[in-house]
DNA sequence: CAGAACATATGATTCTAATCATACTCGCCT
DNA sequence: AGGCGAGTATGATTAGAATCATATGTTCTG
């Protein structure tokens, strides 16, 4: 099942049977912590199916979302150079993912270069996006935020109709807003015509007026 | 003098010598920019001396900084992978940086699987220290940030006195405020008895409430 | 099926940091 | 030496999101 995973396509077929040696397949109740920060790291882990939020929380219990993982991605790759993990992981639906143990993972890595390659490149584009979300989070107003969110959405999605991945509360910690303020900004965006809510999924009115509030 | 970052350390002799041949020295004047967002990328940088910040601006003016790098560290490294640039860097002082091109840089890690190695442990510590950032920015309060940064001041310089490495109103858009809050904030700190302020360098006078502030 | 637990939704209030405004100080350049 | 610009510093006001409170809707579970 990894070979699906773009950043595991263009391993080379002798070593995706290693990485699946290394791996374990692992199916988590809703709810279930995959780990929480201090625990000693096994490995990171793919999504095979199902949603994983990685948040953090402060000592008031705050939470904010670092990332919110479905099917197809990957997460904690920096959890290989770590003693112990730094998040809290926790399936927000019945999922299964997959362990891909940590020392075994860097020795792969030491026998193909086109795999270490392309695992830098997965590692870069991360990066990138933290630096995004600093940005949104730092600079932009929480409805700013939630446009450019349903517009990420839309172009992973390509489509004009877009679905949540998972519920809106937890989208609110992504976002760096309290749900209360994810709800009611929401709501101005459909009040202005921009997108239209329908269950679980977002119909984007006005794009163009969406664009320029990002 | 790229053999004396930590991250080209172990790479190997011959790969060293190629890699300052991909790579081009360039001195700045304090206030120059090394690249600004859209411009096509040439390749990642080392700062051999002085100090650069990776910024980003809004639509409205406002900014945040990226990274505050000194001597000895490198940054833009996720443009490897990209076209263009997506941050504004500026030179903070008078600096020598180090241009190492992108599509030689490429194909070195290729010829060096020891050194892709490497590399990948200096993008996941970015990562992860993305991600604290982002868990800062959301979750603590000026005051908290500022008594964080001191205190990551305090164990890279590993002493009770530590030097700010640029002028405070940079290290205000490091921490996501503004200079105004920066300077209230600060002098909260110094009249708490926390830390005292003497020129460009900070004295710590309480670390265990420093260290409970965070 | 009933009840609990949680997501969604919205109003009222509070509080913090941004904004606007104004000085002062220091280093730098002519 | 004088003057300019940038950094440092602080006060007053405001805007905006967090918080607290409450209510309805939905889904999961025993």
């Amino acid at each position: 099942m990894l070979k699906e995973f773009p950043m595991f396509s263009n391993i080379l077929g002798e070593h995706l049977t290693s990485l699946e040696a290394i791996s374990k397949e692992i199916s988590v109740k809703k709810g279930a912590f995959l780990f929480s920060p201090g625990d000693t790291t096994k490995g990171f882990f793919a999504v095979l199916a199902g949603a994983v939020r990685v948040y953090r929380v402060s000592s008031k219990g705050k939470e904010i979302s670092i990332e919110i993982i479905g099917a197809g991605c990957t997460f904690a790759e920096a959890s290989l150079f770590c003693d112990v993990y730094h998040c809290c992981a926790q399936a927000l639906k019945d999922s299964t993912v997959c362990l891909i143990r940590k020392h075994a993972f860097l020795e792969l890595i030491q026998k193909d270069v086109q795999f270490a390659a392309a695992w830098l490149r997965v590692l870069s584009l991360k990066l990138l996006y933290a630096h995004q979300r600093i940005e949104e989070l730092s600079l932009k107003t929480p409805g700013a935020r939630i446009a450019s969110y349903i517009l990420f959405l839309a172009e992973m999605q390509n489509g004009a109709s877009v679905a949540l991945p998972v519920h809106r509360k937890s989208i609110a910690t992504l976002l760096g807003m309290t749900h209360e303020t994810f709800y009611r900004t929401a709501k101005e965006l459909v009040n202005e015509g921009l997108v239209r809510f329908d269950g679980q999924n977002i119909e984007i009115l006005n794009r163009s007026l969406l664009e320029e509030l990002v």
